[in-house]
DNA sequence: CTTACATTTGCAACTAAGTTGCATTAATAA
DNA sequence: TTATTAATGCAACTTAGTTGCAAATGTAAG
């Protein structure tokens, strides 16, 4: 189920998604937008920009779900297969603009991948 | 801190991974396992095999972490990069023996990546 | 074989992420 | 403007994982 209502919620909660390719963990989100709604009406709306292929979500090596803008998905194809990048530093995690192939698998059908990358971000290399 | 004694429950969660590839969950393990020993005994001993090189783990996509057999890792080097396999069929997941190339990062120091993969498995495929 | 002592274990209580049911509130179409 | 249906808040719950501490057990030295 997708969004129906541009409620005032939803509109808070996409503002933070606004040109950036950062992600952002739900847990973030609600210390963020915890005064301005509850934490169950976040993780609702989250999962309806998802369903909607507006965000996306991959876990963290944290086991903590993240959610970015999506670039060229839709309803029914997320097909946003960048890789994501964790600085072990700053905590930042963001979305790669690159291409991963992956690979070939004759005895498998493969429906989705993700990459995780951890590291030090640019800011953070020094 | 890494395996000192090599205890009963050491054995008995050991025996769990021989002769095989398959990746198996923290929480596969304690309904396994409980009745011989403690949840918290498992998460222990589950992170000093991994301290040692004798297992690696990653996190699934429903964010519960499983642990999988080494091949070629020890203490310090924890280099297992192959890719992890994902069945959404049977929900079993599998190390794969395949190389991974991390796409070259120029602005980035990369400690870490994890490839994992969703889809159907080889006997779930019909 | 026995002792001594450090490591492991079990237990219970806790934390933190995420979910659910239900009554209330708010958006939208008529 | 109202009726209807979706969205929200709240509280209580579930589940994965953690912590502190006392009791049990493995191991090396005698």
């Amino acid at each position: 189920m997708g969004i129906i209502r541009k409620t005032e919620s939803v509109e808070i909660l996409l503002n933070e998604f606004q040109d950036t390719e950062t992600a952002l963990s739900t847990v973030e989100l609600i210390t963020r937008l915890g005064k301005f709604m509850n934490k169950t009406t976040i993780y609702r709306i989250l999962e309806k920009l998802e369903d909607d292929g507006i965000l996306h979500s991959f876990i963290g090596f944290d086991g903590v779900k993240r959610f970015a803008r999506c670039k060229s998905c839709s309803k029914s194809n997320h097909s946003d297969v960048h890789p994501h990048f964790q600085c072990i530093s700053c905590g930042k995690s963001e979305c790669l603009d690159i291409e991963v192939n992956i690979p070939d698998m004759s005895n498998r059908e493969v429906l989705f991948s993700q990459l995780l990358i951890k590291g030090k971000c640019d800011l953070c290399m020094v």
